[in-house]
RNA sequence: CGGGAUGUAGCGCAGCUUGGUAGCGCACCUCGCUUGGGACGAGGGGGUCGCAGGUUCAAAUCCUGUCAUCCCGACCA
């Protein structure tokens, strides 16, 4: 390609609306260009490397025995409205009416599709497994669109649909993914780590997710996922879904006969346990929670912080927020009491479900909300003056140093990208939408399924994010857009602009994937455009041209050698 | 959903307080000059100042509404 035909556009300057690197990185070098909120033009460049990316998905999901397909990008609510999922789903789902008035949506994901695919098109457990795949434009309304191709409403996925006979089934084809995944990645040019997770509104049991992990301390500030990992044996998993050890339950002996005690304006913990001068760990916390609409108390301990995903799993629930005070002020009615924020108990409380977290249930002589204002109740204990809830789960957010679950080594905290996620849903959309096939024993049985999700353009991003510097993009070589740029020095100097002619057209001879930077600019713009583009690889012609010799730059480590056009060419043919 | 900020040429911004012919840098076009890290000079093209109302002889500027964008927050009791 001749830079004086490619269609790019580079800016001198940052985008002003752009927040990380990556964004701010493929809007100056003109890979990406924003259409509306969320939403972007994928421009030449960038077409090229999703297509790299594309190609090595591609390559690794056919190896791993799964076959292409294409679904429609726009689907029809009665299949939404089977599942389950149209009433549930909420916002993120965008959803349209056709000339008919019939009710539509744009696909954020494609369970309902493939599983009417599958209960048409398999009828046999001979047929099984199956692992079908596309690649394509998803659309989620997202509240808050961010940090450019990280988190748009509108993005490239591949999603992989598993069916098996049985969990035996499910589990190797999960196995498979998990595999090639690594693989994937790790031939994008990205280390990831394969971290437990949550299987959210998606659905089903168990699932992993791969994060590119993103230190705090670099430029990058684009993970949106706490991954906490123990560095001895190896666990990790995403915040929403880590475990700890239990700590052991701290006791305090300035309470030992319980009482109501003055406790005026401790509107939070550590106002409280100031106050009272007693450690937060003491003291049990309750908070009210809304959960699909119902009302929840979750008690913790007054040092820890509720993760919100697993308490409303406690409820199989599909949408949590905390109480509003308008909430509160009608619990506190109906039950009787008339206790703002920071002084709620458990006890007493109407029409609300209470869950306890782990943490609590050891507690002895704690302080707690007793639904008075400026009181609490001091030397506590469960089963004298207060009950202990019938429901306890672990519902607490994991802390940096907290004690690994499986070799209780303290666990360490990192931030992370999710660029891929494998999940096994079991029977939940087979079942819901009565996708069935004959087993061997000649019952109808309900596939048993597993879904594999990549993000193609937010793995793109990812690969900015952690290969760049001051002066641009260093693409690893696999996804680049292409493999090297000549850069003639002076456009004027014909016998510079003859080699480069040469090299280029032997490099195209032999399918190098090259750019000739042909503008009539002047040396400083082309080797400035050359770091920010960030092609792996430029040749430059110069000075050395009397000696036939030409400078060869690798982007990745920004080394330089001066060698002859012809060693140049075999180096990058042998790539 | 709450708070804050911003909408002026492709990009980055000034002008608004105090109303009076719409500006600067980059980019773009022409000519000259220049050619190893985003040169220089001269000339030129491009904007219904987000949109809609209102006030006024006159609105980018003041008022009202609206839309859009960005950031932060969304309550740990």
């Amino acid at each position: 390609m001749r830079m004086t035909n490619l269609f790019v556009q580079t800016l001198r300057e940052y985008p002003s609306d752009a927040e990380v690197i990556s964004h701010k990185l493929l809007v100056r070098a003109g890979y990406i260009r924003k259409l509306t909120n969320g939403i972007y033009n994928y421009l030449p460049l960038m077409q090229r490397v999703l297509r790299k990316i594309e190609n090595i998905v591609r390559e690794e999901m056919d190896s791993a025995g799964a076959q292409e397909l294409l679904m429609p990008f726009v689907q029809p609510a009665e299949l939404w409205q089977e599942s389950g999922r149209w009433d549930v789903y909420g916002k993120e789902l965008m959803r349209l009416k056709d000339r008919h008035s019939r009710e539509m949506c744009l696909g954020p994901t494609h369970e309902e599709v493939i599983t009417s695919i599958g209960r048409e098109g398999i009828r046999s457990y001979k047929q099984l497994p199956v692992n079908l795949y596309q690649i394509q434009s998803k659309f989620r309304d997202e509240i808050r669109p961010r940090f450019g191709l990280l988190r748009g409403r509108e993005f490239i996925m591949k999603d992989a649909y598993s069916f098996d006979a049985d969990e035996n089934g499910l589990d190797k084809s999960y196995e498979i993914m998990a595999k090639a995944y690594s693989r994937i990645f790790e031939r994008c040019g990205l280390e990831t780590k394969m971290v437990q997770s949550d299987s959210g509104a998606i659905g089903g049991s168990v699932s992993h997710e791969f994060m590119v992990l993103v230190n705090e301390d670099s430029e990058s500030n684009a993970g949106e996922n706490d991954v906490f990992y123990c560095p001895k044996c190896g666990y990790s998993a995403n915040s929403n879904h880590a475990v700890s050890v239990l700590s052991e339950a701290q006791t305090d002996g300035k309470y030992l006969k319980s009482e109501i005690t003055d406790t005026p304006n401790t509107h939070s913990i550590e106002e409280l346990s100031e106050f009272l001068n007693i450690p937060e760990s003491v003291i049990c916390k309750c908070l009210i929670y809304v959960v699909d609409g119902k009302y929840v108390a979750a008690l913790i301990r007054g040092d820890r912080t509720v993760e919100e995903t697993k308490l409303m799993n406690v409820f199989a629930g599909n949408d949590i927020r905390i109480a509003r005070n308008d909430e509160i002020e009608e619990i506190m009615q109906n039950s009787g009491f008339n206790a703002t924020i920071g002084f709620i108990g458990p006890k007493g409380l109407k029409n609300v479900e209470i869950v306890a977290d782990e943490t609590v249930k050891d507690l002895k002589n704690f302080v707690i909300g007793c639904n008075q204002n400026d009181k609490h109740l001091t030397g506590a204990n469960w089963g004298v003056e207060v009950e202990l809830p019938e429901k306890i789960a672990d519902i607490r957010l994991v802390e940096e140093n907290d004690k690994c679950p499986e070799c209780s080594h303290p666990l360490k905290v990192t931030k992370g990208i999710e660029v891929g996620n494998i999940f096994k849903l079991g029977t939940k959309y087979s079942k819901a939408m009565n996708a069935t096939f004959t087993d061997k024993d000649g019952q109808e049985k309900p596939f048993i399924m597993g879904c594999y999700g990549i993000g193609i353009s937010r793995t793109a991003a990812a690969a900015v994010e952690k290969h760049h510097d001051e002066f641009g993009i260093k693409w690893p070589l696999s996804i680049a857009p292409y493999t090297v740029i000549i850069v003639p020095v002076s456009d004027r100097d014909e016998e510079q602009m003859n080699l480069a002619e040469k090299i280029y057209n032997e490099l195209l001879k032999h399918k190098v994937e090259v750019i000739l930077d042909d503008r009539e600019e002047r040396a400083g713009v082309k080797l400035k455009d050359a770091d920010l583009i960030g092609i792996p690889y430029r040749i430059t012609i110069g000075k050395a041209i009397k000696d036939n010799l030409v400078e060869f730059k690798t982007r990745s480590t920004n080394e330089t050698i001066l060698i002859t056009p012809e060693e140049a060419i075999q180096k990058l043919i042998s790539l």
